[in-house]
Parts: structure tokens; C-alpha cells; sequence
DNA sequence: TGAAATAGCGCAATCGATTGCAAATATCCG
DNA sequence: CGGATATTTGCAATCGATTGCGCTATTTCA
């Protein structure tokens, strides 16, 4: 109202009577066309600066044919809504906001538990967005490759299983699982648990790495050290005191995630057992909490920030019909000491660029 | 493609073809339009169904001059990008997405700290969605309302201070802090600090509950008690490290988040401290890690899926020009005792509906 | 100086839906 | 059976932008 010397400009139409133009010219003019005069160009966009006028996105996007939207979609496992409080995909939500945000498009969220990925076909998420991300694969493989396939504006956080059709974005799983391993082993741990489900790709990697380690180091795999964890933190803990209540030997965890890890930590004490003496944990994530417990977590730190512009570059390249190829970030491990706060870090994996190509 | 029986039914007016009627009928026979018959109602509403045709939303959206979005603003501490890792964050945008896909409205996330308001004003978050959701009223009370003048369509997270422009939901924050600080008196302890900054009003109604209790238990307020608390826990650390390091005697200490409550404990046992013994610590949100520290933290629990509904049905009440009052959404305490998950709730204060009537 | 080339701008169709008003058809009633 | 009323449906404008094509000026060059 009063910031705006006269009345208010609310279309293009509004803009071009001012000016004196066509509503085409003040369009063109706006967007920089070359064929409008320079003179005709200043004058617009000084008109539109002084009066407020911004233009209709939706309505331009409405033309376009386009949404300007990405949708976001946490697949999770199925029956834990809760598991969607780990502050890690708080994090990677907020670097994927901040990524569109600069691309000027707009994040549309889907978190609720989705039993069957392919419902999705039909939804907003597919229909009324220009690309989605997906976080994480979940347990189903098969049903995404499916919902991807015809589909080139999907990509995915997760690990480049074969023959899928959607990009992939992903940490260096394989080399975090082995990093953290190798840092228990390093240690003198000989007797180390794998905490975590492996029926998704990004943990079944984790775990290739943990083997790795182990049988590096000569040391055989235990069935019983590898304990199918669920995400509820309650439901772990419950696990937890069965597997020490079941007297199996162990001096040693790597957790998939860095709440797992907290959770362990509380339960190992409460069942009397001092940690990291009698038992060493390496978590996941590096989330920020992770330097605040006692004692301090170490972990394999991934670059959220980064994973979340390269996802949006990915989605919006696909958009674009160009060629994307998938994409493997680096992986750190933080080693934190209970003394303090203080922490090193020690490069796990370089990252990879492209590992594989994609298949027009 | 393939399962759609015949060619793609893309737009209202193949599908009014397919039927043989004009695109207003299957308008309206789709929107249940009671001058339709029911007839010519099914009969489209089998074809639409038959062919996979979803109205499309942009289209109508744009018709009816809405956008059927709903921004979400983080209003965080200005220069601390990462407290937005906090997990009870993440909860309250999870209820808050959820409610809004039951109403079929889209989120459009603004998280990028703000250090101005009013910037919003031309922004995508106040032109381009049909109402704005701010979490938290940071502490630019008189930009945000300013910003809220004329507009009402405004709803915000926090605490009902006078004379505002915008409708507040908010839990009892008073009654969280009374009830925190008087667990801890009840305990015995008299020498109880408050961790937090009280330049938002959230947080400085906490402090005013905590005063309360203090004064009904003949305590007196120490001023040195009263620890401005930075959002980020390095530079917490560093203030609990003056504070203990000045000798300001102390036994326990009343957070205004679960996440500083908890990066308190690890530096207080850095520090040499047994808690609970010899500090004891009460954290506020009761996020899903509060209950797997070590010792498992007494908190405040708010309840946030609730809190998301309810912004989100008054932010759509707003838009829908219906009067809405405020809300305050009860709070209780968490009792969490060092032997094990066991916890004990205690009701802290009811829920009082619509506190303030708002002025028209 | 006159014809051709170029620059700058406007006309009008278009995206996919909604809706006031009018027209067409069906139903009713004396 | 004819006119009045009620029931259904269609016509066409509209939301706010973009863009192919064509129309004027203006400039260029022989």
C-alpha cells in the first residue's frame, strides 16, 4: 500500500500500460531479450523496481509447462516414523533447501512412510514437480527401479546398485565402513560387531567395508558379531541386552548411524560396561551431537552440505537433458579421544567423480 | 504409457472429448458440482479414473488465484546455521509437512538464516504462498511485526507477546520452566543456574517460570546464575567452561534445549563433574536422544506432532478469513532416572485453549 | 535517392483449469 | 398438447505470463 507510490502493480499487463509498451515487450524486456532496445529495457526495469512489481511465478511456470518444484522424498523404513528424527537428514534436508533455494526453485517434502514406492507414480511428488530426490533407497530396490524407469528426472541418495535407472548420489560407503573398522582394529579390537541392517545398499556397503577391514587384518567374521539392528532406538536397546545378555565376546561396534551409536553407548554403560575400555564404538554421520557424549563419538563424517548441492545439480541437470553420471563423495573418519573436545581427522577415501557412467 | 489403456489423457479437455461433453461439465462433474447429474458425474469420474487423469494442479491453482502452498520459516539465532541441526527442528517440520499433505497443501521451506524480516516482504516466502508459518520469533520481534501488518495470514511458533499482528501457537513455557526448576528444587538442590539466551520470548518466559518456582521455594534469583548461553555447543562449552572455572557454585542447571543440556553434561564430566551427582541437568523438547545419554536426561516435553497440526489448521483458518485465537499447547515434565529407559511422566501445566482472542 | 536489410515492437494464440450466463433439453401441469 | 418451469450442458471470458510471426520505422548501401 504506502511503499508503493501509486497504485499497485500486480500483473505485467499493469507494467506495460505504464511504460507504455505491449504486455510482449514489458515480457521481453524483463527477460533480457536481445530484440528489446536497451533504452526500452532500463526503462522497464526501473518501472518494476519503483512499483513493486514482481513477477508470477506461477503463472510464468503455468506457460512454461514447468513447476519450478523438486520433490524431496525420505524413504525411510517403513514402521519407524521416528527414525526420521535423526538429525542427519535434518541436515541433508537443509543443504537441498539451500541448494534450490539459490536455483530459485521450490522443495516439496514427502516424508511420510511410503509402503509402496510405486504409489508414488501417480502422486504430487511425480506429477507435480519437475524432478524428485529421493533419500536413501530403502528395502525397495526393485519397486524404485521400476517407478524410475521411463522417468529420467530421478536422482538418488544412496549406493550404485547394477542396472538401476536413476542417477545416484552417495557416500563412500565401502571406504567408511572399512575406515571405521580399520580405526577399532588399529586399536587392538579383534572381537568387532557390525550394528545395523543390511537389506538396503547403502548399509550392505558399509558392512563390504567392514569385512574388508577384517579380513585385511586376518581376523575371521563372526555371524553372531553381525546383529541386524532395528532403527528405534528402544527396540535397540532391547537387542543390545539380548546380545550381551547371550554372553557373545565382543570389544567393539561400528554402528550405521550415529544414533545407533549414541543409543549403544547409554545401553553398554547402563549394562555396566565401560566405553570405549571394555568396548570401542565408531558411529556414522558425524552428526553434531556426536562430539557431545561421553565419551565423544568417534565417526565417518559425510559432507551433507556438499551431498546436497550435488544432488539438486544432478536433478536439475537431468531436468535439463543433459547427461549426469553418478557421484561418489568422500568420507572422513573423526577420531575424538575423551579428553576434551578436541579431534582429528584422518582422510578415509578421495572422492570419485563419476564412477559410472549412465546408459542414455 | 503402457497402462493407460488408450493415448494420454493429459488435460480436461481430452477427457470431456472422451465423454462427449464440454470441458465445464467435466469441470464440474469432477468437483461434484450439484447442477451436474449424477450421471454425467460417474460417467467422468470412471474415465478420469480409467485413464489416470489427475487435474492438473498448477492449472487451477493459477485459475483460482492461490497457490496452495504454505511457507515455513526457521526464524534461528542469525549467525548460527548449524543449531537448525537440532532434532526437535526436524520434528516439528515433520508434523507440520504431514498436516499440511492431509490438507493438500505444499511446503515451501525457508530455512536460510534471516538477519532481517522485513527482506521477506518481497520475497518468494510472502508472495508466492497462501499463508507463512514461522518457527520461533527470533529476536526480531518488531520486524516480524511489522511484517505481519496488514497481512493475516500469519502464524507463529513462540510465545504470545502483547500487541502483535500474527496469531501464536506455542507450547506452555512458563509452566515448562517452573515445572523444570521445581523438579530440581524437589530434589533439593538450591543452587540452580539457567542456561540460555532470554532475548526471544520463548525462552525468557522459561526464565520466568524458573524465577517463579525459584521464589516459591524462598530461593533467591543469583544473578550469576543466569548464563547467556550461545546456540552452538563449542561455544557453550566454552561458557560452562568459565562458569565452573570462575567458581560460581552451582549444583544444577535448567536448559533451554535438550541438545545444550546434553552438550552441558559431556562438559561438565570433561570438567570432572559427576551428574547427577554433583550437577544435576533438566533439558527441554525431550527430543528421541534425550532418553540415551548418559545419565538419561529429565526434560520438558512439548508436543510437537500436535503443535504442527494445530499451526497448520489456524495458518488455513486465517486464510479462509475465520477469526483464530491463540493457542497454548500443554507441556510435561520427563523424568528420566540413571537405572535404565524407565521414565515417569509428570503433568506440568494443562493446555489452555485459545489464551488471547485476537482483535479483528 | 530508392530498394533492401535490419531493428524494435505489437497482435494474438496459448498453457489447463473455473464459472457466469445463456441455450438446449426434459419435466410438469392445466 | 402447449407453455411454463426445472434440469443439464455449453459458450466464452478469465487468471498472468511467453513467444511465433508480422508490421513499421530506421538504417545501409549501390
Amino acid at each position: 500500500m504506502s511503499q508503493n507510490p501509486h497504485k499497485k502493480v500486480a500483473s505485467l499487463q499493469d507494467l506495460a500500460d505504464l511504460a507504455g509498451v505491449s504486455r510482449a515487450t514489458a515480457s521481453r524486456a524483463l527477460n533480457d531479450n536481445p530484440v528489446i532496445s536497451a533504452r526500452t529495457r532500463k526503462k522497464l526495469k526501473r518501472l518494476a523496481e519503483k512499483h513493486g512489481y514482481s513477477i508470477n511465478r506461477r503463472a510464468r511456470d503455468f506457460r512454461l509447462r514447468r513447476t519450478s518444484v523438486i520433490s524431496v522424498v525420505f524413504m525411510l523404513d517403513i514402521k519407524s516414523e521416528q527414525h526420521m528424527s535423526d538429525p542427519f537428514f535434518l541436515d541433508m534436508l537443509g543443504g537441498i533447501a539451500d541448494s534450490l533455494a539459490e536455483r530459485d526453485y521450490d522443495l516439496l517434502l514427502a516424508h511420510a512412510p511410503i509402503t509402496n514406492v510405486l504409489e508414488l507414480r501417480d502422486s504430487r511428488v511425480m506429477q507435480q514437480s519437475d524432478g524428485v530426490i529421493f533419500i536413501g533407497q530403502g528395502e525397495q530396490l526393485q519397486q524404485l527401479n521400476e517407478l524410475a524407469k521411463g522417468e529420467n528426472r530421478i536422482v538418488v541418495w544412496g549406493f550404485p546398485v547394477p542396472d538401476r535407472n536413476y542417477v545416484v548420489v552417495g557416500g563412500d560407503n565401502v571406504g567408511g565402513g572399512y575406515e571405521a573398522t580399520r580405526h577399532l582394529l588399529e586399536l587392538g579390537r579383534r572381537r568387532i560387531a557390525f550394528f545395523g541392517k543390511t537389506n538396503n545398499p547403502e548399509n550392505a556397503a558399509r558392512f563390504d567395508g567392514f569385512l574388508k577391514a577384517l579380513h585385511e587384518y586376518g581376523v575371521d567374521a563372526d555371524p553372531d558379531l553381525k546383529v541386524d539392528m532395528p532403527f528405534e532406538m528402544d527396540r535397540a536397546r532391547e537387542v543390545i541386552i539380548d546380545v550381551v545378555e547371550s554372553k557373545v565376546n565382543l570389544d567393539a561396534v561400528v554402528c550405521v548411524s550415529d544414533v545407533m551409536a549414541l543409543a549403544s553407548i547409554s545401553t553398554f554403560q547402563e549394562l555396566g560396561m565401560r566405553v570405549p575400555e571394555d568396548i570401542a564404538i565408531v558411529g556414522y554421520d558425524d552428526i553434531s551431537l556426536a562430539a557431545y557424549s561421553s565419551p565423544p563419538l568417534t565417526t565417518v563424517r559425510q559432507n551433507i552440505r556438499r551431498a546436497g548441492g550435488v544432488l539438486v545439480d544432478s536433478v536439475l541437470r537431468l531436468i535439463n537433458g543433459e547427461q549426469v553420471s553418478d557421484t561418489i563423495l568422500a568420507s572422513e573418519l573423526v577420531v575424538r579421544k575423551s579428553s576434551g573436545a578436541g579431534q582429528v581427522s584422518v582422510t578415509a577415501s578421495a572422492a570419485n567423480q563419476g564412477v559410472a557412467a549412465r546408459e542414455g
